[in-house]
DNA sequence: GGTGCGTGGACGTGTAATGTCCCGCATGCA
DNA sequence: TGCATGCGGGACATTACACGTCCACGCACC
C-alpha cells in the first residue's frame, strides 16, 4: 500500500518541488514578518520574477497580503504553515538533505533515494533507476560516457532503457581490468549499458596498474593508443565509490602497499584513485585509464553510492571536489550529513 | 486542523488538475484493456496531442504499456489505481460533481465550493469569493454588468476587491425596485461593486413590477429609458436564485396571483422571473428591467445560489438553460446531482 | 521634501506546449 | 494473400506562456 504522497510522486513528480517552494516562500515572509520582493528574492535564492509569479499565486490563493508596504503573511497562510508542520519532515526530509549536501560540497545536484542499499537489494535498485534518469538527462548526442566497474554500477547497467536509441554515444571503461568478478567489471558494464541504450561501445583490455616499462611499451600500440585517447576525451563520467580497505584487498594489490595506504589515511576508492578523509589523493600511479587531469577536465562527472556503510567514503571522494552530481540513499546521506555536522562545528571552534 | 488534502488544494489546485487528469488517463485506460491514442482522446474529451503528451509521460513513468498495437495499463499503473482509490473522492469529489453538472446544463462553467451556505456563515462567504473570482475573470474593459438582488449577492458585493481598477465599467441593477430590505436591493448591491472596484454605477429607481400603462408612461422619460437601454445592453449578468414562494411572500405579491403561480407549479425565482421544475416561465410579466430575451442574449450569464434547500431552485433554472456559469455550494450541488439522477433514470424508463 | 524601497505594468525573447500532417507498420478481415 | 484500417511516433509551424529586464509611481521614513 502506497501513501498518498508516494502516489503524488510517480504522477506529479515535480509536485513536492513546487508545494516546497511555495512552503518556503511562505515560511520566509512569515519569518521576515514584513518584507519586500527583493529581499526575499535574495533570502530565497530565486530570480525576482519567478519569485513574483509565485506570490502573485500565493495572493490569489488568499495566503499572502501584498500592498504597497510589502508583503506579509495572512491569517490562512499562517495556519496553513502550523498545520502543514507534521507533513514537512516526511515530505521534504530528503529534498533538505539534497540541498545541504549539495550546498556544502559545491555540486549541480544531488539525488537521494530513500532506503539503505547495505540492507535492502530493493533500495539499491532505486538507487540504479535514480543513476540511470540523471545519466540520460546528461546524454546528448555523440557522447563518451567513461564508466567504472562495481555492483553499484552494474545495477545501473541493468536498470538502463531508453525509447530513442542513441545510436552516435560511446561507452567506455573508465579504465582498465582491475582483477574484480567478470560481472562488476568495467568492460563489461560499459558493453551492457551500450547494448541497452543502443549506443556504440569499446574495450580496454590491458590491466589496469602497469609499471612504467609495462604502460610505456602499451601505449606504443596504436590500437591501445586509440581506445585510450578516447576514454580520457569523455564528455561524462559515472563513476562508484568504495570502501579503500575493501577494494585493495579485492584487487589484491600487494599487502605492503596496502599497509603503506592505510598509513596515510586511505578511506575511500573511486575510478582506480585512493583518497583520504579530506579528499587528498594516497598513493597516485600510472594509468592506462583515465588519469586525475582527465577527471577535473570532464564536463559531467556522476558519482553514484549508497549504504550507511560508504557515507565516509562518499564524503572522502565528494572532498576531492571534482563531481557535479552525487547519487546516493538516505543512510549514506544521513552519515555525511552527520560529517558535514562535525566538520562544521570543528570549523566555527576554530574560527574563534 | 486541516488534512494533507486540503492543504494541497490550497497550496497547488494547478497541480492537482494535472493530478486528476492523469488519474483519468490511467483509469480510462485500465476500463478500456487495450485502446488506441485517438479512441482514448475522444472518450476523455481531450485533443490528441495533449493526450500524447500525458500517455508520453505515463510511459516514462512505467504506468503505462504502450507498443504497435495500442496502450494498456503496467502492473504498477494497476496498483496506483487501486492505492489512489480511497483519496479520489476527498480530492476530486467536488471536480467530479462540477463536471458532472457542467455537462447536464451544458454550462461552460461550474464552481462549487464545500460546505452549506444554510447552515454556515463560512460556507456563504466562501462563496462570495468563488463568485468574486468568477466575476473578476468574466470582466473586460468597458464592460456594463447587470446584478440583481439578494442575500448572496450581497456577500459576493461585500467580498469583491480589486487591484486594478475598473475605471470604464459600469455596475447597473437588472431589475427596478421589488420591495426588498435596502441592503439587498439590486441598487444597492450594484452600487456596492462599483464602489469596490472603481467602477462606475447607474440606478433604476422604479418600481419593477408595473402595469401596462405605467410601463408605457415610465418609459417615455427620457432618463429612465437611457438607463433602461443601458441595462438590456449588459454583456455580464450575475444573478441570484431564489425559493419561489419565499421570494413571492417577501415581495409582497398579490395572494391571487401567488395561488395562480402555486397551481403552475412556480418553484424557483431568478432576476425577477418564477421558473417551474422543468424551467419554463410562469408568469410572464411587463418590466422595466432585463427581459427574457436579453438574457437569452447576453454573452455571460453567471447564477450564483447556495444551500440545500436552494438545490431544487437551482436545477430548475438551470433547465431554463441561459446560464453559462453556476457557482454554487456543496450541499446544493448535491441536490441538484440527485436531481440529475432522477432525471436520468426516468429518460431510460421511457426510452425502453 | 528628498530618498530609498516597495509593488505593479510593459515589453521583448526564448522555449515549451500544442495543432496538424504524415509515415511506416501491424493486424484483422475479405 | 492482399487490402484497408487504426496504431504509435516523427516532424514542423504556430502559438502561448514563462521569464528576464526595465521602469513608473506611490508610500514610508528620514
Amino acid at each position: 500500500m502506497q501513501t498518498l504522497i508516494e502516489i503524488q510522486q510517480q504522477l506529479l513528480p515535480d509536485l513536492l518541488v513546487v508545494m516546497r517552494k511555495r512552503y518556503l516562500i511562505l515560511r520566509q515572509v512569515m519569518l521576515s514578518d514584513m518584507v519586500g520582493r527583493r529581499t526575499l528574492a535574495a533570502s530565497l535564492d530565486m530570480t525576482e520574477r519567478v519569485l513574483r509569479a509565485e506570490t502573485d499565486f500565493l495572493k490569489a490563493q488568499g495566503l499572502l497580503l501584498i500592498d504597497a508596504a510589502g508583503m506579509r503573511i495572512s491569517e490562512a497562510g499562517k495556519r496553513l504553515l502550523e498545520d502543514m508542520e507534521p507533513f514537512y519532515k516526511t515530505m521534504f526530509g530528503l529534498s533538505e538533505l539534497e540541498e545541504r549536501i549539495r550546498h556544502h560540497f559545491g555540486l549541480k545536484q544531488v539525488v537521494i533515494v530513500s532506503g539503505d542499499s547495505d540492507s535492502s537489494p530493493h533500495t539499491k535498485r532505486e538507487l540504479g533507476k535514480a543513476g540511470c534518469a540523471v545519466l540520460s538527462k546528461a546524454m546528448k548526442q555523440n557522447d563518451v560516457i567513461a564508466v567504472t566497474g562495481g555492483s553499484t554500477m552494474a545495477q545501473v547497467a541493468n536498470q538502463l532503457t531508453t525509447q530513442t536509441p542513441f545510436k552516435g554515444n560511446w561507452f567506455v571503461p573508465a579504465r582498465g581490468g582491475l582483477g574484480e568478478s567478470l560481472d562488476y567489471q568495467a568492460n563489461t558494464i560499459a558493453s551492457t549499458m551500450a547494448k541497452r541504450t543502443g549506443a556504440q561501445y569499446r574495450m580496454l583490455h590491458v590491466p589496469d596498474h602497469l609499471g612504467e616499462e609495462a604502460y610505456t611499451s602499451l601505449m606504443q600500440e596504436p590500437n591501445v593508443r586509440e581506445i585510450v585517447e578516447v576514454i580520457r576525451s569523455a564528455r561524462i563520467v559515472i563513476h562508484g565509490i568504495g570502501d579503500a580497505m575493501v577494494m585493495a584487498r579485492r584487487r589484491r594489490v600487494d599487502a605492503t602497499v596496502v599497509e603503506a595506504m592505510e598509513a596515510e589515511g586511505a578511506l575511500a576508492e573511486s575510478f582506480g584513485y585512493y583518497f583520504d578523509r579530506s579528499g587528498a589523493v594516497v598513493h597516485k600511479m600510472l594509468t592506462a585509464g583515465l588519469r586525475l587531469e582527465d577527471i577535473m577536465e570532464t564536463e559531467v562527472v556522476i558519482a553514484i553510492a549508497g549504504g550507511r556503510s560508504k557515507g565516509e567514503a562518499i564524503a572522502a571522494v565528494m572532498h576531492f571536489g571534482h563531481d557535479d552530481v552525487l547519487v546516493t540513499d538516505e543512510a549514506a546521506a544521513l552519515e555525511i550529513a552527520a560529517i558535514i555536522d562535525k566538520e562544521e562545528q570543528e570549523a566555527s571552534a576554530t574560527s574563534k
